[in-house]
DNA sequence: TCATAACTTGGCTATTTTGCCAAATAACCA
DNA sequence: TGGTTATTTGGCAAAATAGCCAAGTTATGA
C-alpha cells in the first residue's frame, strides 16, 4: 500500500499511539493512571478481564510509550511516561456523536 | 465481554472517537483539514489510496464526530468538527517511542 | 434525456485484533 | 528446596478492519 499517508514513519507512529488508547479497557487504564501508579492486580480489577487480557493491553500500551512500568517485588506498577494526556483526552469528550454512526451537524462543540 | 470497561457506554465513545483517528491516512486526513476543508477529490490525491477507500476512511471519521461534510454541487467537502484538534495531537507527538516496539525510559516528554 | 463527473456503497479476501486458557517466568517465603 | 503469588507469553478461534473492484447514486450540463 503505497499511500502517502502509510509511508510517512511520523504518521505512523503517531497513528499507533492514538491505536494503543483507541480501546475501552486501554482508555479506562489511561484515564485511571493520571491519578497516580497501580500495580497489574489493581489493573485487572478496575477493568474486570482475565489477567492475561488485562497484561496484554498493558504492554500495548508500553510498546506505544504510553506507560512505563516498574518491578518491585512481585508486583509490576504502570504509570504514564506523560502528563499531557488529561489535556489530550479532554478534547475528545467534546467531539463524540451524541449517536453513534448517525451524521447530525455538531453543536456544543468547543 | 462484561468487563467494567466495555461496560461503559462513555469509554465505548471516547475510544470510538481515538479509534477514528488511529489511522495514518486518517491522521493525515484530519491534519490536512485543520488548515480548512477540502473536497474528497483533493484528499483523496492527498492520501492517494482509492477513492472508495479514502471514501471509507471519510465515513469513519464522520460518523466518529471527528468531521462534518457538505455537499455543493459535485463536490463534498469535509471539514473538523472541532477546532481543538491541534492541542489534542500535539501530545501525541511528545509521546511515541523512538523505536517501536522497544520499551526504553522515556527521555524529553512534556 | 443522456452522458459524465464526484462520491458512496456492496462485496470480497487478506490481515489484524481480541480475549480466553494453559503454560512459562520471576520473586518471595517457609 | 519447594510452594505460592504476580505477571507475562504462546497459541488459538472469533471478530473487526483495510483496501480493492464493481456497481449504485446524485448533480451537472449538453
Amino acid at each position: 500500500m503505497p499511500s502517502t499517508a502509510t509511508a510517512s514513519p511520523s504518521l505512523a507512529r503517531r497513528a499507533a499511539v492514538l491505536k494503543a488508547l483507541a480501546h475501552p479497557s486501554r482508555l479506562l487504564i489511561t484515564e485511571t493512571l493520571m491519578a497516580g501508579e497501580q500495580c497489574v492486580c489493581e489493573l485487572r480489577e478496575l477493568v474486570g478481564d482475565d489477567v492475561s487480557t488485562v497484561s496484554k493491553h498493558l504492554s500495548v500500551l508500553r510498546n506505544a510509550g504510553v506507560l512505563v512500568c516498574e518491578k518491585r517485588g512481585l508486583n509490576v506498577y504502570y504509570r504514564l511516561s506523560c502528563d499531557c494526556f488529561g489535556d489530550f483526552l479532554g478534547c475528545v469528550d467534546r467531539v463524540g456523536p451524541e449517536s453513534p454512526s448517525l451524521q447530525k451537524p455538531l453543536k456544543n462543540c468547543c
